[in-house]
DNA sequence: GCCAACGTTGGC
DNA sequence: GCCAACGTTGGC
């Protein structure tokens, strides 16, 4: 299977390109959207790359690179009572939500911002852009991934 | 902090 | 199965 690329939102106050260059790997736990969900459980697989997104940050855009090392086990956050992502509808018999790990890979010179991704032709159909947006954990193109390393590694800049 | 866009829930 | 109400996401 060929590898393939993703997108994952994170917001940096709760979980950075920074904390996972500190942690090695983490849990991408706390999805709590079917789409996402699906992806995580049946699409992504080990090896797979990831465009780490900053979101609800100033500016918001993608901030490095990351590698999955794990993949589609159950999130146990939902079986947390004190977790900020307890769902009571889940159970270890019949889990509902999933997770993927990833590790540290890159973090980039220059983070490539969501104007820079909007502004960028080879970009424009990348599901990130589009107004409205809210899928956290989403599927890019290998094309679209190699414009956005550029770019953050700062190749081809103006 | 605001609010538009979106996903989910629940009454019918 | 529809759809209004609600809660959340996330850019600004």
């Amino acid at each position: 299977m060929a590898r393939r690329y993703w997108l994952m939102k994170s917001e940096p106050e709760v979980y950075s390109i920074d904390d996972l260059r500190k942690d090695g790997s983490t849990g991408w736990d706390g999805v709590r959207n079917y789409q996402a969900r699906n992806f995580m459980r049946d699409e992504i697989k080990i090896d797979d790359r990831v465009l780490f997104y900053h979101s609800n940050s100033q500016p918001p855009g993608v901030a490095g690179v990351a590698r999955v090392c794990g993949g589609g086990e159950p999130d146990p956050t939902a079986w947390n009572p004190k977790s900020d992502y307890y769902d009571a509808q889940s159970n270890r018999e019949k889990p509902r939500w999933y997770l993927v790990d990833v590790e540290f890979v890159e973090k980039f010179n220059d983070l490539v911002s969501l104007d820079r991704l909007k502004e960028t032709p080879g970009l424009k159909d990348m599901i990130v852009i589009r107004r409205g947006s809210r899928l956290s954990v989403q599927p890019v193109t290998r094309a679209q991934f190699d414009i956005v390393v550029g770019l953050g590694r700062g190749r081809g800049r103006r």
